[in-house]
DNA sequence: CGCGGCCTTGAGTCACATCAAGAGACGTGG
DNA sequence: CCACGTCTCTTGATGTGACTCAAGGCCGCG
């Protein structure tokens, strides 16, 4: 789904069916600065500062590339709506996906001191993204140091996430995998109130968890069937149920310390 | 080698073994500002001002721990001289190595802003450390606001290292990924001038290095002994000559970008 | 109704893990 | 100077998790 021809594809349908609006959006900005509460104490100031950022909105199909390996992107995008993946080619045409974004996060925040993106970013579902450009995002940062300070923490955080990426992939066995993914999508959710009793959104296709855990589509299908048939989870239409909160707990390993969710941690 | 039970003794050796000198050292600040003119372009008053970081030094044996899991440092350290790696142990006690560390490095800048560490740093070898006070830290940046954003490139750039490891470790073949790590060493070390014609150092033991590919010591073994019979690849007392440059890099799957090695990048 | 995504399942193979045993290197103490 | 213990490296036998190839089924959509 994420292969080339489709994405080739998808650049006339960017063309066609995303639409913008140059106006300060408040709605997203308090989107990112309810995210940034969870992590980071903010003050009126910042918070204004925040508010008074230009917002460029744009709506997207799912599957579209937002910004792709190799670009040198002029602005940061903001996820007001929808989901998207981060992730990374090998020269043999493997896809690994990175991490998993979702409203409140500013995946290419890095992009505003590192040049060139060395992976690409993908919407999963049709999204609503926040644009502001790199030019008002320094100025701000120069400005008020508290702020940079704050989305400095940001990308940490992030960087926090992809240690523990690399621990999942590389020490788990597939089935803690997954669960490992669940649970910490969930957490994240919980924090954006995404999380509605035992169920929650996860609009990835088996192949798609499967680039997430490292295994082929094949794999990731008799993972996701054995959890199914141990009644830890169940899959339908992008979303998750958990059915055994124990057994999934014990499988995914999981100490949400990582996601540095609280200011003073 | 890292087991818990040598981590006990090494605690006693830090006590007894490790000397330190509370003088602002040069000599220390200089390699930091190689190190980072590598990546970021700085001016006179920047280096000045690292230049005037008061530093402490201390010396390390090798296998010791830094800094651990659930640790809140008050102070950076600057790795003057040895190799440290980071890592991270899952609940079943495997652990894994998520980056290498070179002098030069600021491993544990990130604590700056994220108070609780989320995992190990651990000595290779010998180490002459500079530990960087975050009072002094938080006091540069928030005065230079330049000092500030190319510290906060630093960390980015270990967050762009780490999307790399993620790949490495989940979808190359084994020997792809000793390869790998070989390369992105090699590469690293260049920049610092520690490459020697083919050989250079690579002090892990071969646990270490299935530790930092995500398999066991034995695998880690064979696939150390194919590459060596294959005529890739020569270990030797924590040192490597590449022999097949050519099946080296094909194997690798390397391209540098991630690194930004350049301040435009 | 037919097509294209996506999910599902089986059979055979291969990469890597596990278990087990031994050999070389090195430091330490007798 | 030798004996011993501890790391580290090495190798074989055997089991298993994951891959590959292949085929078929489900479902939404034009």
């Amino acid at each position: 789904m994420l292969g080339t021809e489709k994405i080739r594809y998808s650049f006339l349908v960017i063309l066609l069916q995303r639409w913008s609006s140059a106006l300060t959006d408040e709605s997203i900005t308090n989107a990112l600065i309810a995210r940034l509460r969870t992590t980071s104490a903010l003050d009126d100031h910042d918070v204004q500062a925040v508010q008074s950022l230009p917002v460029v909105v744009k709506h997207y199909q799912p599957g579209q590339a937002i910004v792709r390996d190799g670009d040198r992107p002029a602005e940061c995008c903001l996820i007001s709506k929808g989901f998207c993946v981060r992730s990374k080619m090998t020269s043999n045409g493997r896809r690994q996906i990175l991490s998993i974004y979702i409203p409140g996060d500013i995946p290419d925040l890095q992009s505003l001191h590192l040049n060139v993106l060395d992976h690409d970013l993908i919407t999963l579902t049709e999204c609503t993204l926040g644009f502001i450009s790199h030019v008002f995002l320094r100025e701000i940062t120069r400005r008020r140091p508290n702020v940079a300070e704050i989305f400095w923490r940001d990308t940490l955080i992030d960087a926090a996430m992809f240690r523990d990426w690399i621990v999942n992939v590389g020490q788990r066995p597939a089935p803690s995998r997954l669960a490992h993914i669940v649970v910490e999508l969930r957490e994240r959710l919980k924090v954006i109130g995404q999380v509605q009793g035992a169920w929650f959104e996860m609009p990835l296709t088996q192949e798609q968890i499967g680039e997430a855990m490292g295994i082929t589509p094949v794999h990731a299908n008799r993972i996701v069937k054995q959890l199914r048939d141990d009644n830890v989870l169940e899959f339908h239409r992008g979303s998750v149920r958990v059915i055994d909160e124990q057994k999934l707990l014990e499988l995914a390993d999981f100490d949400g310390l990582y996601l540095h969710q609280r200011p003073s941690l």
